[in-house]
DNA sequence: GTTAATGCAAATGTTTTGCAGTATA
DNA sequence: TATACTGCAAAACATTTGCATTAAC
């Protein structure tokens, strides 16, 4: 509850902090992205505000998405070949494990990646924003399986 | 000319080795990708091909983008958000730096990853199979533009 | 001669957009 | 009250698929 109202609140002040209208769509969707630990893609989000709200349009979701990610709020991954999936923003850098078969992702810390990415950013004479690492494979219980 | 040869030797050795039909099509989009330093997308390569065989569809192409990703032949990247591209699969393992602002992407040697994956791979119980690091940013010439 | 590959057109699935109505500031 | 945001439907876009024709084996 108390967690709630300062999730609540959060998102209200960064909406009116770059002048966007606190709306009860935008709320929901920034509730709903910060309680998954999953990444979850818009018709995934869409259906999951729905429940909440059944009149919120996909064109909505897609529209703040977009808004969010501006923002800064939310991280946009291409894990599947077809379609985005996003998860908010976290504090501590983060990268991803992918399981090709069962679509498992496990998220593992990398701190070598800080230190890539000075060097490469001198070498090639860039101004580096980003660093994405994503390995792919099996995990245990698909490899055990022998796919 | 000599090399045109190898390259089309080549294309056929692997097209008949996995009993897939050596057509002309095939050949030519083989033929286009090794040629090109660049990585194209699925309309790119449309386009280039229309130059040499005006009748090849645009189905043509993505059938066998996707045969040639199945034989590992290329490689299939999510650069931009929209839509994939391909490159000929690379002797040696490299990463990518894109420019956020022009799309100019370098490669660049990672060796690094491999220690990283075993790292990974060990700690998360992960047969992994593939690294894929992507850094994004700004290149000296558009950071110097002040975008 | 068989069968796989192609070209075309139509379908699919995700994402975007135009516009009239609604809610926020 | 002014205007940004929404919902809806239609459009746009990349990609896939069904089917008759063509070409490789």
């Amino acid at each position: 509850m108390a967690d709630s109202n300062k999730q609540k609140s959060g998102a209200k002040q960064i909406l009116n902090s770059s002048s966007q209208r606190v709306t009860a769509q935008r709320t929901l969707l920034l509730e709903l992205l910060r309680q998954s630990d999953e990444h979850l893609d818009a018709d995934e989000l869409y259906q999951q505000a729905r429940k909440r709200n059944f009149r919120i349009s996909l064109s909505t979701v897609y529209r703040n998405l977009q808004l969010f990610k501006k923002l800064g709020l939310v991280e946009e991954h291409h894990f599947a070949e077809e379609h985005h999936h996003y998860e908010v923003k976290p504090e501590a850098e983060h990268q991803h494990l992918l399981c090709l078969n069962c679509g498992k992702i496990v998220e593992f810390a990398c701190p070598l990646s800080q230190k890539f990415r000075e060097d490469i950013g001198k070498q090639y004479d860039f101004h580096i924003t980003g660093v994405d690492v994503r390995m792919t494979g099996l995990c245990s219980t698909c490899c055990k399986k022998k796919i």
